[in-house]
RNA sequence: GGGCCCGUGGUGGAAUGGCUAACACGUCUGCCUUACACGCAGAAGAUUCUGAGUUCGAUUCUCAGCGGGCCCACCA
């Protein structure tokens, strides 16, 4: 006899990997004759940092899952992967190791990085098992990427669904820069708040003027006031509501008063002025009610139309008003407080809000129209589309979609100097690279400049349904695949992706982009807390695969559960995955020795006529595996992953392994019953591999000397067979539920014998003359049927039965 | 401050309007029993966050409180 492995042989892994491969296994062509259902899963292209988190490994785990389900459930699985490249952190990278550069050198340069980090990726993902379609990959820096983009968006700015506008974005007064949220840092500062005198209008039969007092720690924006804003509930105002009234500053500015829940009442003396603009509550507030906007500052930190502060630097100028305003008694109140505000992560500087022109796509005139979109989507879980629409009546201002960034998808625009019309490319000519270019501006002659911007990420990814599905690419192809079947993706960003998808692909195709959406949570470090550099419990991906396996680590992935819930990571679950690979390697050892020991003329062509002769006991665990398979396919259908690895790895071990085969042992060993012994278990074994092997693509096939005696046919992958289901095992059916639960009797009896061996400090198998069981009549005809069973099994004489109540047994 | 999620043995986590509340890891006891010590057999360990309510009965439903997480906003 060969010897067989005593471990898990690594190696398989590299070969299924390359035979998928080489053998287009999970490739997916278009089937002409729409024979086949298709399921197309539209995954997340992850950022392209360099290596994968432990937040990929598990969703990437979840729709691997769901992608080989589907294929062995007989669909036709459509499973490409692309890759989200352009973005800030990767700017910062190559900015860190190159310095600064040319605009059209640094995208160079960000994007060898970035196919370096793509490799990278692309080894991980594959060596955990992952199987996506690569001959659809993508990537968002490609022009194909781009063209789709822009035309995109080219089509929602005819629509009317983008349009460009003056909005206030961060802005550093030292380096003269537009900043995003990420340039940013909140510091602590004592500053002192200032409380001004203002006249009062109320507008009446006769008009009433007295004073109000307006607490700001800005004085140097009093220019730039467009409004005052008191709560409706503050009883000190109650006077103010549905009165038209009028603020006027000590500089004589006259700007309306409103009312708005949003105000303190608690802070200051609970009105509020609004410049344009001191925080992002002003913008809030502009929008909201509005409001006129005034250009208060210049890009150096000046004042403007500020009269006789005009020019100074802003600090300068802080100085002058507050001396302006002692002089003329305008200051009632001086007193200091504590505040945070933005600065500038690199130089330090306190953030303004500049007004510049930026592009928009409209998403507040309509809420109720994405969610509309939104409902029509299966939510797993279900409160997921909580987020989304609590979102979309919530946000205040459109979506902001330019970014003043270089390593971007180009907005395909030129503006003209002159008149300020917007010059669009056609449809044909994408991609195009404004940047750099003019064009000439069909409305008054002059040259129009292309624009600098780049887009919000969030433009290039929210359309991954339209690029998977050959939008306006390939149209027999689009129609057969859109919308897509599934977006997995994490609960976290349904405010953006899933929110921008929607909206998005509704807009361009009338249709929402996907049928159903799959949420996961985090993944936290074993504490608990968040994984962080800064904390120094981040996991890597490569260690585990190195020290577990990429199995043992897809099986902790699938009892972290499919529920939108942040779960720590957890050593105690992949170190069960590992034990649970190696108890499966040895369970296959025994029956292919089981196996060889009988011959080899049953191997392949099990009947149902072989199982309809078997012993009770073999019945009894194929019907139990029959309903397992059943009751399987219900948590497929929604994704609980973690009911299905532990009903599965529970049958196997604890029924399997710990029952069947040690009742089966006596008869492979002895004389007899072989056979049917053999084909039971057997069959169970196979079946229950293919049950497995989706969840773990590499166990079934740990050690090739057993599995050739499973899997015939070497050139043809295991992924082609079907999955099994509880209608073509419904030969392994002999007993009813009912009957089943009648039958459990018999695992208490053994558990009794086995505690009663236990007790006595006997070993299983030690000799025992005999056995006496204390039962109810009913309970003996039950046991009749496994008797001899039990007896062989450990190695007793013989059995008597006493007829009670109580359940017990004796041993002498 | 707003929205959502959660609070179950030492740890991680299932489930359910009602039989002794899964399972895994850990712990303790005994076993290297002819697939497996990455194993086998047995055992201990829970007032299911607190309080009130609905109910014949709640861990499960409702309300309040306390505590944690995610996203958003954050003080003129």
């Amino acid at each position: 006899m060969k010897e067989l492995p005593k471990a898990i042989d690594r190696s398989i892994e590299k070969k299924w990997q390359e035979f998928w491969e080489k053998n287009n296994v999970f490739t997916f062509v278009l089937d002409k004759k729409n024979n086949k259902k298709i399921f197309v899963i539209d995954s997340p292209p992850p950022f392209t940092s360099g290596n994968l988190h432990m937040g990929h490994v598990l969703s990437y785990s979840y729709f691997d899952f769901v992608a080989k389900y589907k294929k062995m459930s007989g669909w036709s699985v459509y499973f490409p992967q692309g890759w989200d490249c352009q973005g800030f952190p990767t700017e910062v990278e190559v900015e860190k190791k190159y310095g600064k550069k040319s605009p059209e050198e640094f995208r160079k340069l960000c994007i060898a990085w970035t196919e370096e980090c793509i490799k990278n990726m692309k080894r991980q993902m594959i060596s955990l098992g992952f199987c996506p379609d690569w001959n659809y990959e993508y990537k968002t820096m490609d022009k194909s990427y781009h063209r789709k983009v822009q035309l995109s968006v080219l089509r929602m700015y005819k629509n009317g669904q983008i349009y460009r506008a003056s909005h206030p974005v961060f802005w550093c007064v030292t380096c003269q820069s537009a900043l995003s949220k990420t340039d940013t840092e909140d510091i602590p500062r004592s500053t002192f708040l200032y409380t001004i005198v203002f006249d009062l209008e109320i507008q009446e039969k006769e008009n009433i003027k007295r004073q109000i007092h307006i607490a700001t720690t800005r004085p140097e924006l009093l220019h730039a006031i467009v409004a005052v804003l008191y709560n409706p509930n503050d009883e000190r105002y109650k006077e103010f509501r549905g009165k038209k009234l009028f603020a006027i500053s000590p500089f004589g500015r006259k700007v309306p008063v409103y009312p708005d829940l949003d105000v303190d009442k608690e802070f200051g003396s609970g009105l509020v002025m609004v410049c344009t603009f001191g925080d992002k509550q002003d913008v809030i507030w502009v929008y909201r009610h509005n409001l006129e906007q005034i250009q208060s500052i210049t890009k150096d930190g000046k004042l403007l139309n500020a009269g006789q502060f005009s020019g100074l630097p802003i600090g300068q100028a802080k100085e002058k008003i507050i001396e302006f305003l002692e002089k003329n008694n305008k200051i009632v109140k001086k007193e200091k407080i504590e505040q945070t505000i933005k600065i500038h992560d690199r130089c330090s500087t306190p953030l303004e809000l500049l007004n510049s022109w930026q592009w928009f796509a409209k998403i507040t005139d309509k809420p109720e129209k994405i969610i509309s979109v939104a409902k029509k989507i299966n939510w797993f879980p279900e409160f997921g589309i909580a987020h989304l629409i609590n979102w979309a009546n919530y946000v205040e201002w459109d979506w902001v979609i330019s970014r003043q960034r270089v390593f971007g998808t180009p907005i395909p625009f030129w503006i003209c100097k002159n008149c300020s019309n917007i010059v669009e490319p056609s449809e044909e000519e994408l991609p195009v690279y404004p940047f750099g270019t003019t064009r000439k501006c069909p409305k008054c002659g002059s040259d129009a400049e292309g624009e600098v911007s780049v887009f919000d990420c969030w433009v290039d990814s929210s359309i991954t349904p339209l690029i998977i599905t050959k939008w306006e690419e390939d149209q027999e192809f689009f129609s057969r695949t859109y919308p897509t079947s599934l977006r997995p993706q994490g609960v976290e960003i349904v405010r953006t992706w899933a929110f921008y998808t929607i909206y998005r692909c509704y807009e361009l195709t009338g249709i929402e982009p996907f049928k159903e959406i799959l949420l996961n949570g985090n993944v936290l470090a074993p504490d608990g807390k968040k994984m962080s550099k800064s904390l120094g419990n981040i996991i890597e991906p490569d260690s585990l695969i190195e020290q577990y396996g990429p199995d043992a680590i897809r099986i902790w992935a699938a009892l972290s559960g499919a529920m939108a819930k942040d779960r720590p990571f957890s050593y105690q679950d992949i170190s069960f995955g590992k034990n649970f690979v190696n108890k499966l390697l040895n369970a296959g050892k025994f029956v292919y020795q089981a196996h060889l020991k009988f011959g080899k003329e049953l191997s392949n062509n099990l009947k149902k006529e072989d199982l309809s002769s078997l012993r009770f006991i073999d019945k009894y665990y194929l019907t139990k595996f029959y309903y397992l398979v059943k009751k399987v396919e219900d948590y497929w259908a929604n994704y609980e992953f973690h009911h299905i690895i532990k009903d599965i790895s529970n049958f196997f071990w604890h029924e399997f392994c710990d029952y069947y085969i040690e009742f089966v042992k006596y008869r492979l060993y002895g004389q007899g019953d072989e056979l049917k012994a053999k084909q039971a278990s057997f069959v169970l074994f196979e079946i229950y591999s293919n049950t497995l092997l989706l969840l773990a693509p590499f166990i079934p096939f740990s050690s090739e000397e057993i599995w050739s005696v499973f899997k015939e046919n070497e050139n043809k992958s295991i992924f082609e067979e079907s999955y099994p289901s509880s209608q073509n095992l419904s030969s392994l059916k002999f007993f009813t539920k009912e009957e089943l639960e009648k039958y459990k009797i018999f695992e208490q009896i053994v558990d009794l014998i086995k505690k009663e061996k236990t007790a006595k400090g006997l070993k299983l198998t030690h000799p025992t003359a005999k056995l006496t069981i204390v039962c109810e009549e009913k309970t003996l005809e039950i046991l009749k049927n496994f008797e001899q069973d039990i007896l062989k099994t450990f190695n007793i004489l013989e059995v008597e039965y006493l007829i009670s109540k109580d359940l017990a047994v004796r041993i002498n």
